[in-house]
This record gives C-alpha cells, sequence and structure tokens, in this order.
DNA sequence: CTTGCAGATGAAGATTTCTTCAAGTCGTCA
DNA sequence: TGACGACTTGAAGAAATCTTCATCTGCAAG
C-alpha cells in the first residue's frame, strides 16, 4: 500500500466538500463551460472561483482548455457525474429518513438515540 | 430552498473528507461493532476516535446504542454503504485515468492540459 | 457506596483550508 | 508594439478543522 486507500479517499471526499466547487461541477454536468458563464451563475470574486478551479484541477476531477480568448472547463469523466447522481440520492434519502425520525419526536413509539445523545 | 442544497453536499461530503472516518464506515459496512473493535483497528487515541465518532453521529451517518458496558456503532442506513462503494469504484477509474495519462506522457500523442498549467 | 472500566465531552494549541488582494500571464485587437 | 480583457497565481490574514489533554458520565462489580 503506498499511500493508504483510505487517505486518498478521504482527500477525494474533502475536494468535494465544497460549495463552490460542488455547484461547479453541477454546472458541468451539463457540459462543457466558459469560465466567464461559471461566474456569471456562481456570484463569487474571479480569483476566488479560478483558486477554486484550480482545486478541482490539481484532483483531476475537471479538465482546462484554453479557446482563443477564454478557458472552457469540462468533467475529466462521466464518472463524475455519476458519482455525484449517488451522492444526491443518498443524501435525499438520508434527509427523508431524518425527517421520519423528527415525525417520530412528535409521536413516540421506539426511541432512537440511546447512547451519549446531547 | 432552506439550506441551499449544494451546501448541505458540501457539508456532507466533507464528513467524509477524513481518513478515521472513512475507515470507520468501511468497518461498519461488515456490520456493527462495539467502539472497542474499531478501537483495535484504527489506531488512535480513543478520545480521537470518540471525537470522529461524534462527527458521523451528528450528520446522522451512523447510529450507536449502548449495550452493558459497551457502546456499539451501526450505519444508519445502508445507502451509506452504498455511497462508500460507489465512490471506491469512481476513484478507482479515476486512478486509473491518470495512469493512462502518465503513460502519455511518456509517449506522447495529443497534449491534455493545455491552459494554465504548472 | 465506591472503585474501575468504557466512552464522551470541553477546551486549547497546532494545522489546514478559505477568502481576498496585488500582481502576473497569455491571447486579441488596434 | 501597446493596451485591454480574461483568467491565474502567490501571499497573508481569517476561519474552520484536528489532535490531545483533563475531566466527566454511566454502568457493573465488589
Amino acid at each position: 500500500m503506498p499511500v493508504p486507500l483510505y487517505q486518498a479517499k478521504a482527500e477525494f471526499f474533502r475536494t468535494l466538500g465544497h460549495p463552490v466547487r460542488i455547484r461547479v461541477l453541477e454546472l458541468l454536468q451539463n457540459g462543457p463551460r466558459p469560465v466567464r458563464e461559471l461566474l456569471a451563475e456562481i456570484r463569487i470574486e474571479p480569483s476566488n472561483l479560478s483558486q477554486q478551479l484550480s482545486v478541482l484541477r490539481r484532483t483531476q476531477l475537471v479538465t482546462a482548455t484554453r479557446e482563443g480568448n477564454t478557458v472552457v472547463y469540462a468533467l475529466s469523466t462521466p464518472d463524475v457525474a455519476e458519482l455525484l447522481r449517488a451522492a444526491r440520492r443518498i443524501l435525499t434519502e438520508l434527509i427523508t429518513d431524518q425527517d421520519a425520525l423528527l415525525g417520530e419526536l412528535r409521536a413516540p413509539e421506539a426511541p432512537a438515540t440511546p447512547a451519549g445523545r446531547r
């Protein structure tokens, strides 16, 4: 084991763990886009966007190609889109479960968080 | 939109973005385990493990139940295991692609990172 | 009840990651 | 060539996350 796999995984998830980066990846799910358009959708400083793009580039999640005047970004593989879809699905279910739990709190039948709750 | 969805997603991924937490989740894929066993596999300070477990609890990824004088942790839903599998699959492909790129560097055919590379 | 064990929690210093600002690069068009 | 637009980069202070230490709680024996 060169670099422990679980560490690579953690790094990978950390890369996804930023609102701007998530938004960029989701925009790119609909196809390549120039920085200018990303900037129009996500309202942040250009240099900030650039920093986040550079993180995504460094981890190989996106690619950048210069086209004349502008730079166009794209997902480096469709797998990324797939992962985002999987995550969305699961997040939705987790949130649904959470709501169900909240419901139980209102009309309890069986307790749910027995050990060290707060 | 109460809390922007992309922010919830980012938080979700951030909780996965830590080696210890990843390891815990992977161990729990094989079924519930008492803290004692997690501690035996992951060699860190008990209080550190406890902190990470509390992060996982807070985000509803795991549940804890007290059994006698030990506490048993489990994935809160099988979806979590599914997400980890999806991530592993995609990570593997990304790494494979990376290696392919490295190969191309040795015997180049078409350049790959045109814009602001470093 | 009191001791001991299994974990949890709070707090604080050490690290990492973010955001922003100033400056730099690379094409395009006069 | 020179000026401009569209990004990128480096650096630094601000903010969030980690790790560790001291302390605490709950349970089970004795």
